[in-house]
DNA sequence: CTGAAAGCGCTAACAA
DNA sequence: TTGTTAGCGCTTTCAG
């Protein structure tokens, strides 16, 4: 069986082709209701499928955006980051182009050409963890960077603001009395992701913010894994009593599942005896620890709007008006019906704090009693100097 | 800027558009060596790029093929089945059109036809986890299914052999000399997935070669969830010492890890006092264990390449000859070069073994001595009642 | 060895 | 209210 064309339609319906054209895409109601139906119906009955490939080289559009990713295999929530994407996409009427590229240059530049080739009407060049990557030859200026920040200049990109949520991750432990907090960070490679920098940074200005002089025999390190986690957890509890942390920070899930490991094995118990808070909320771990793990979500899905709405042009932002975006707007969708306004080009989405059941007061009787203890009544530590 | 095409670069290098379509694209090498210098030349400088599109539409074949998948995002492992599938298509210079149903049929519906209006080459169906499904209106009948099967046949599939999984990880523990092995299964929900009667078929096979007869009370039920595993293995524990399991298999490995917790619990060792293996490998959980867990792989990234490979016409099985799939050759790559041969069309993929730390010898003491051990050496247990 | 020209299926300017 | 027709950029047949 071969395709039926519009002219098919337009001999079965005894009409023009234009008239079924115009009929078929709902232009103006200039054809009479009646010519409407008769055209309807004779599609329908040549089972008629419009071509998009004639109608995108005629309008030059093909209402199709490329998503290019090193990479998506590895990360297990990287699916949330394209399923964010692709219903923004879907409800706009564009089908996405995924070229996963593995990382590697070349393959890169295959890519590019070929989503060039295809004219696609955005780009979106993803990474499946928060890093700074080198902008590839030959992007599109208007590319949008999802969960990456391009080291070159100029363009729209979304990541998480891991330092945000550094600083939640950390509040979350004060809140609930614990004044030493251990860092268990990633190690001082030169791969070290930026996160891990981040995250210990707002580690550090959540302390500082409660009066907690930062104490670097609690920023530990080691390999991103459970591993790794358990490794920097141990030298942790290996500490004297009196300094050893009653809250742990993680740099992520799966470290703090190395965190739990060890805590366990000293039979010590969570939170009563220890608080551990993670990273990531990484399903099928986070969740399933015993007890479930406290942690910080990475907003994956609502990252994979942002960067497909951008690149559609149905959210604004900074560079918006400055880039030669022609001819993208869709007259049947009414243009730009967002109300969120003008954003920053390079968006930091906040990550929220999952809170579950490892993070609990400090145990009593670590709790060193406040040597003159006066008329002190707010939050007041003694190691904070007046002033320097 | 805009787009240069063919003309641009045939005026550029004072050829024809002809001459130029036919350098670009290798065909016959009838054009004189000087000439296609030339050509080149003009190309690059005019930065020609050629249109996917233009080409498509005049060679009725757009080199892109669609992927329909259920729920991207829901699962880790789901990412590469799609990787296998993109890198199959990349080496066949296609690309990958991704649509993401949330199975949802009226999604589904528009999918099938975005997906027809864009003249893909090939289309493949696939479920993030191993399920029989209906096949949709309207899509291609030579739609590859991937990790499904079809309910109405005559179509290509690849799925995991979930029953020798099941009789390889009960083969697993029967060969570490386990006799009393409990299958840790999910619900009997009308939802079932389907591996589950599939794997507990094969624990059922598996026992039977070896000659035990399997015991209803160590097939036990709980939810697909760490929590579920955990019940399900704390009720096993309850049993009395002599019929208690020396060895779990779980449905998953999210079960096994929830086995884990329960069996840590009761200050049991692993796999010192008690054996677990699960299955499906699912990165971050299983190799993260304390010990690391044996399990059973599921061949996604392999599954995703069967299905490409059937789809683009690289890889033959029983249904190619019989259906219509005119045109599909790729003249420049030589056809079937596969020399795999006919496979049957719909496919069962080998689940290997991940062999980790979490099996060994059942524990001695257990062992219910052999009453008729005559002139036995090894191993024997003082605490070992000669009878009961 | 190279070029002219038809046409893939559709949209949109212009005519009627 | 409807129809004619010129391309969109490319490949490919057929002539030179």
């Amino acid at each position: 069986m071969v395709r039926a064309r519009i002219s098919d339609v337009a001999v079965a319906a005894g009409v023009s082709v234009t008239t079924v054209s115009l009929v078929l895409n709902d232009v103006e109601s200039r054809i009479s209701e009646e010519t409407r139906n008769r055209v309807r119906e004779a599609a329908a009955t040549v089972g008629y499928a419009p071509s998009a490939v004639a109608r995108g080289l005629r309008q030059q559009r093909m209402r199709t955006v490329g998503i290019i990713s090193d990479q998506i295999a590895t990360t297990p929530y990287a699916g949330r980051m394209l399923a964010g994407a692709q219903d923004v996409a879907r409800d706009n009427g564009k089908l996405v182009i995924l070229v996963d590229t593995g990382g590697m240059a070349d393959i890169e530049q295959d890519a590019i050409r070929a989503l060039a080739s295809q004219q696609v009407d955005a780009t979106i060049y993803a990474a499946m963890w928060h890093r700074v990557v080198e902008v590839p030859d030959g992007l599109p200026a208007d590319t949008v960077f999802l969960d990456c920040r391009p080291r070159t200049p100029g363009f729209r990109s979304v990541v998480p603001d891991d330092r945000a949520g550094g600083v939640a991750a950390t509040r979350e432990l004060i809140a609930a009395g614990h004044r030493r907090i251990a860092f268990i960070d990633t190690e001082l490679s030169p791969q070290r992701p930026i996160a891990a920098d981040l995250r210990h940074a707002g580690y550090v200005e959540a302390l500082s913010d409660a009066g907690i002089v930062p104490d670097a025999a609690l920023h530990v390190h080691g390999e991103i894994t459970a591993g790794g986690g358990r490794a920097a957890t141990e030298r942790l509890l290996d500490l004297p009593v009196e300094v050893r942390p009653t809250g742990l920070f993680c740099f992520n899930d799966r470290m703090a599942a190395g965190a739990y490991i060890a805590v366990h094995r000293r039979g010590l118990r969570i939170p009563q005896d220890i608080s551990i808070i993670g990273y990531d909320d990484q399903q099928l771990v986070a969740a399933e620890q015993d007890p479930p793990l406290t942690t910080v979500a990475l907003p994956h899905y609502a990252m994979g709007r942002w960067a497909m709405e951008v690149a559609l042009g149905v959210r604004a932002t900074a560079f918006s008006g400055a880039l030669p975006r022609p001819g993208t707007r869709e007259p049947e969708h009414g243009g730009d019906t967002s109300a969120s306004g003008e954003e920053d080009a390079n968006h930091q989405m906040e990550c929220p704090v999952i809170r579950r059941d490892s993070v609990g007061p400090p145990p009593a009787q670590v709790a060193k009693p406040n040597r003159r203890r006066t008329s002190q009544h707010t939050e007041r530590p003694p190691s904070a100097a007046p002033d320097r």
